[in-house]
DNA sequence: TCTGTTGCTGTCACTCTGACACTAAACCCT
DNA sequence: AGGGTTTAGTGTCAGAGTGACAGCAACAGA
């Protein structure tokens, strides 16, 4: 069966802003264009949805073939979409962006097709031409979750289950690109009720004072909130 | 010239939650469904996007359209994308919603179509049960300004150019259907440097002691925010 | 057991917040 | 003209939150 229209159509896609903190570096997934337009030029993972496809069952579909990691995890929300007529010179293509935030996201070589993927610290990753408006995209991503980080438990995401609260604060110091007193943090951190609890053990092995295991517990909001600057 | 394909295609769309204060409640412009799916049933105005048309712009020409109202005074910012594939039961219908906030925004009767047009008190306009998902995205949208006004100078958007202080803590009592009180209101209005500046000048005519004309003074954060609940 | 390293907590001064009551400036009516 | 009514505008005080700061605690390894 085919379709016909008037007009040319237009295409339909979600690009992911996949983000975590590898070896202490706030970095975002990148793929390597294998063909044109921006051949060899680095972008955002992302695809065309199915004409049936909900569009953020096409964003977990995108998630799990470029990074093998399922829902169960990590934290996916609608970013934006962009939708500009010139951002494809090939058609019209209206893009709806997703972000996903998770902790220990594994290594990845060699996405779907056989173009290379790799990790990279954000601050490289905008400062070199991306593919499309992927640079803005990447942007909007990162200052949503600098934003999120002052009021919800979007920090909880980048640590594994159980963490400590130096680990913690390593988040916001690594997506702020600040260093914050541990004093004033773990009090902060505390106030919240049921924000993270004890979990009675230790991460032990390290050098130093063992510290103590927290896990989330539940609060969804950080109140009062953490401020920047 | 007609174009074929082997798959049914995406229409995009615009749907548009234009917010104001009318008559001292917060209300949404709801147009009436002419035809079907939904004849009859209140939905929000949007339309279609135009092959070479910018969503923004999209979404700039239909206010245009239903309120006669242009760019000038009105915010009109991108509020997120609903895509369901069952939302719209002819096509598959993407639709980017757009939040539009003005003040004094005129009586409108009758859209492009015959079909009526007015607006409605948010409280009421999300009980009746709307066209497709517009109950959702007009939710979203009652929730994007609700918690903008903790931060940002959104409120400065509900009001004339001049207004006075009582009428912004009107904004903010109605919108978040609150009482606020007015000396801690002023005080917190006032801390935030350049947020708002005297003209000189006052609101005669009405009951009572004048009320000094304020207008915006270019900062765009509420710091510290004002804080619900 | 000594040293190095890292985790953890308490205090104090300051600011911000929320609660609260009175004076000021206009209008209206007599 | 004066008194009453209505709305605008301000100051204080107690409690909570914040930022700055130093010292003790618990482990590993030598």
């Amino acid at each position: 069966m085919a379709y016909t229209s008037e007009y040319p159509p237009f295409y339909v896609a979600v690009d992911l802003v996949i983000l975590t903190i590898r070896d202490g570096a706030f970095s975002v997934l990148l793929v390597e264009r294998g063909g044109e337009p921006f051949a060899g030029r680095w972008a955002l993972p992302g695809g065309f949805v199915g004409i049936d496809e909900d569009l953020a069952d096409a964003a977990y579909r995108e998630l799990e073939e470029e990074t093998g990691v399922g829902a169960t995890s990590v934290h996916l929300e609608q970013l934006a979409t962009f939708g500009r007529p010139d951002r494809d010179p090939r058609h019209r293509v209206v893009s709806t962006a997703y972000l996903a935030v998770g902790a220990d996201l594994p290594e990845v070589r060699g996405g779907s097709d056989a173009s290379d993927a790799r990790w990279w610290p954000v601050s490289d990753a905008v400062r070199q031409g991306l593919a499309f408006d992927h640079r803005e995209i990447v942007e909007a991503g990162v200052e949503r979750v600098r934003s999120k980080l002052e009021y919800s438990d979007l920090a909880l995401r980048f640590v594994p289950r159980q963490f400590t609260m130096p680990e913690l604060q390593a988040v916001y110091e690594t997506v702020w690109g600040v260093e914050l007193d541990p004093r004033n943090f773990a009090r902060k951190v505390a106030r919240t009720e049921r924000f993270v609890q004890e979990t009675g053990e230790a991460r032990r092995g390290g050098r130093g004072r063992p510290a103590r295991l927290l896990e989330a517990a539940g609060a969804t909001e950080l109140m009062p909130p953490m401020r920047r600057e």
